[in-house]
DNA sequence: GTGAAAGCGCTAACAG
DNA sequence: CTGTTAGCGCTTTCAC
């Protein structure tokens, strides 16, 4: 079992001294002479050389790692998330540590904690909760820290978000271009502040604004059966007295359970119901998870990779600029027409 | 901004050396009268101090991390196994670092040399690449290493990874039990050594050992178009003569193509075809996925959680006990029959 | 151009 | 019971 190298051992075998050895491993090539250099370089490549970042950063006071604290680490969104994280980061010389709350705001806690141990020298947090002292703790005593598509009460942070609202008045107008008359909303049961009642109230708020009138009829909660929803589409039906009605789900998951009560019920998409709704997970698109439906499905798709950037962006710029003013940065959906909803030539864009 | 607090700081506030502080960090507790120890609790609580995990690891050589070097986080067996991974760690005292190589060996070797450097105590990886020679050297230079659902050539690693023969042969024994008379093997393209190679093998060689002549006709290559699982499905029923015959998928895209293709055909699920697959990322148990399909899907689930635990037990093993003899462990997969397979009661288990 | 020496925050002999 | 001291691997003044 070979022993770990350290900067000595490469000293030695270099015949130079071990700060000569440090120069060469910061670039700093002007304060030796051009044997020097090459004799250290081939004794690190040879020797498999790999510094100890551990005693770097103790030096340094810079540990070149950034904290993730995941609120879910399975969730489609998450996966996602980490890798647009990771893939901004590369070539920054930073590194991401990532951290597991499974939902638990204990664990985040926990997380939070650890981290700082290892010190990150900052912190990316897609928190469980809306109220989080302790990061706010941090983040006052100087802790860089972004939050990442989520708010906390309390507190301005810099956060990266995706934007709710315009997206849905966007699908809402594509429906109405479309030809469709009568809009309706499936939503899951839904939290305050969380995506899901923004996206609600967003749909409310526009069709008021249309001037429909009672817009809360046609915002219907979805729940985890699929029967429910086929009542709920048919209670649709009657309203609209004939005229095909468009549904626009608030999840993947609704997505997916109206896609099959819109099959039991027998109507045909898009003449008899029009159909869209977001696409949180990529699913539809990117794992063909639409490939089995009839046709296509019109959705609204958030780019992860949009919002894993700016959460860098936003970390970076606090990094370098301690006291720069905090920023919230929305990251717009995109509406991704399919033929669900291609009621008439005008609604195709 | 508050500068980080050190040992010193938090030993001068109690007015005692770090020695002491540092033994009760350590829970020393014997080295200490009762009030020195409630005085250096109280201060470390009103403080908020926390230990620098870096001077510590760099005294101890020990860094209580675990490197876990992915080659694609996006994918969702990555997701659990990952969280599987974290959840077999909890409370053992170690820290998992992760990294993506996004399928790229390069970023896989920057991957492990960037872990190395962060001085990891021990290292899983579940490799992009059948041959790697660095991990091999680290194996042999004594730094713990333990595969996950990879094979590697020419080197005797600790693994643990799913079972895919006997997940398959149970499978054939199930359908035909069932009733199915003429079995079929749907799968992707593969590459040598990949589980959708073992899984075509062992399906292959099961038919063999059933007495089937020419198994090989029944072994289709289904590649990304519907159609051409369409073209699979009219062949396999030709050779079938009007009797139902049953398809294996080998993994979760191609089951879900197949349903599409069997419903574009018409075909009613069991009495007119069987279907059943490996549903490796668990879409059609837990995303649901299934519900949109008319019937229950016959699947094959592995247990990534039971992959992840037996992980680290084999990890942790060779920590403690470096010359023990290399283990593979096989994790089996959980056949769970519902209603695309049910033919007859008998196959109903 | 090069190196000696101090020190980052912590632990562990060793000495009382 | 408590403290002094050396040193983990590295960077960085400062001196030659």
């Amino acid at each position: 079992m070979s022993k770990n190298l350290t900067i000595v051992d490469i000293a030695k075998s270099a015949g130079v001294s071990k700060t000569t050895v440090s120069r060469y491993l910061n670039g700093q090539y002007e304060y030796m002479s051009e044997q020097t250099r090459e004799r250290i370089k081939k004794v690190i490549e040879v020797s498999g050389y790999q510094p100890n970042k551990l005693a770097q950063s103790l030096k340094n006071q810079k540990s070149m790692l950034v904290g993730f604290v995941v609120a879910d680490i399975e969730s489609p969104f998450t996966s996602a998330a980490i890798k647009s994280v990771g893939d901004a980061m590369l070539g920054t010389g930073y590194n991401l540590v990532t951290a597991n709350s499974d939902n638990s705001y204990e664990r985040e806690l926990e997380n939070i904690q650890s981290l700082i141990g290892q010190q990150v020298d900052g912190l990316i947090v897609n928190t469980v909760t809306s109220s989080n002292p302790r990061l706010i703790g941090l983040a006052n005593g100087g802790l860089p820290v972004v939050l990442l598509d989520r708010f906390v009460k309390d507190y301005n942070f810099d956060i990266a978000y995706f934007e709710n609202t315009k997206s849905i008045h966007d699908a809402i107008e594509h429906l109405h271009e479309a030809g469709y008359r009568h809009l309706a909303s499936f939503t899951q049961e839904y939290e305050f502040v969380s995506p899901r009642s923004l996206r609600r109230k967003a749909f409310l708020e526009k069709l008021a604004e249309m001037g429909v009138e009672h817009p809360e009829q046609y915002a219907f909660s979805a729940e985890n059966k699929t029967e429910k929803i086929e009542a709920n589409l048919r209670r649709l039906l009657d309203i609209c007295k004939g005229e095909p009605p468009a549904v626009i789900c608030s999840n993947s998951v609704t997505l997916m359970r109206t896609v099959k009560a819109i099959r039991n019920l027998g109507l045909r998409m898009p003449h008899e119901i029009g159909l869209c709704g977001f696409d949180e997970w990529g699913w539809a698109s990117e794992l063909d998870w639409a490939s089995i439906v009839d046709v296509g499905l019109t959705t609204i798709l958030p780019s992860v990779h949009e919002l894993g950037a700016q959460t860098v962006n936003l970390l970076f710029r606090r990094i370098q600029q301690p006291e720069s003013e905090k920023k919230e940065i929305a990251i717009p959906g995109k509406l991704i027409v399919r033929d669900s909803t291609r009621l008439s030539k005008k609604g195709a864009l």
